[in-house]
DNA sequence: TGTTAAATACGAAACAGTTCGTAGACAGCA
DNA sequence: TGCTGTCTACGAACTGTTTCGTATTTAACA
């Protein structure tokens, strides 16, 4: 069923979203197996989450050969930026600055990765 | 019941913690009044959503009157940064950074708390 | 061609979150 | 005292998520 709106994963949809982007395109089992390496999950319990999530458009299957290929309809940076949207409005009241500045003191950040962040800031007052 | 660990508050429970920041601790009429002005929710929901989050941990209920009184076990700041902590586990691999570029890109943020993130990240270099 | 291994499809159970109806307690007042 | 309005408690329905067992399909090969 195609679907105008992308809902956001859940947990178990992320995590397999994760696994999605960090190996490629796989197969039912390439997806179980590097679950595996955090957390046993039943085969069936893969394949019956990523049929979910064909329906639900978070993943498109390639049915072209017998064992099907599942990719994520949508990247990992535009992922990210959704969720990031949705917890800015449910817990920020909308506050990108409360969400950033928290977000700086819940964990150190390198030296050379704050100034990246630095020189981002730079470049969007331009 | 007592709790070692709070968890994170669903999003109903969220816009209830919510409104018992803005508006201070609060009754369930008061909290229901608070949420109706965004979306209907009917009393006995509220309450029982109330009661279990008291179960929970995440509010604290005065019986001392026959109306009981609720307050946020958390205040708002930490339930942000467990949130974002939560998040930036799920979906970030603990990149702070890469949160933190994200939510930058997200939403237009004011030249002016742009400046005050900066001045934020310049306290943390030292 | 018949057997087998591996894949998909499907249904159902277990669980959590949300909503609300109903029952019962209680304070205030006629 | 008995009525009324407001409160809490509780159970049950409904939805969505997660898990897995079982049935079915299919490709390959002996």
């Amino acid at each position: 069923m195609a679907r105008r709106q992308i809902p956001n994963p859940t947990e178990r949809e992320l995590s397999i979203l994760r696994a999605l982007w960090r190996c490629g395109n796989s197969t039912v089992r390439q997806v179980q197996e590097e679950l595996n390496r955090k957390e046993k999950t039943g085969y069936t319990t893969v394949l019956k989450l990523l049929q979910i999530m064909t329906v639900k458009g978070l993943v498109i299957r390639d049915e072209s050969s017998r064992t099907h290929v599942y990719r994520p309809k949508l990247g990992e940076e535009e992922t990210q930026k959704r969720l990031l949207r949705d917890l800015l409005n449910r817990a920020f009241g909308g506050s990108a600055q409360r969400l950033v500045m928290q977000a700086l003191s819940v964990k150190k950040v390198p030296e050379e990765e704050l100034e990246e962040i630095k020189r981002m800031l730079e470049d969007m007052k331009g």
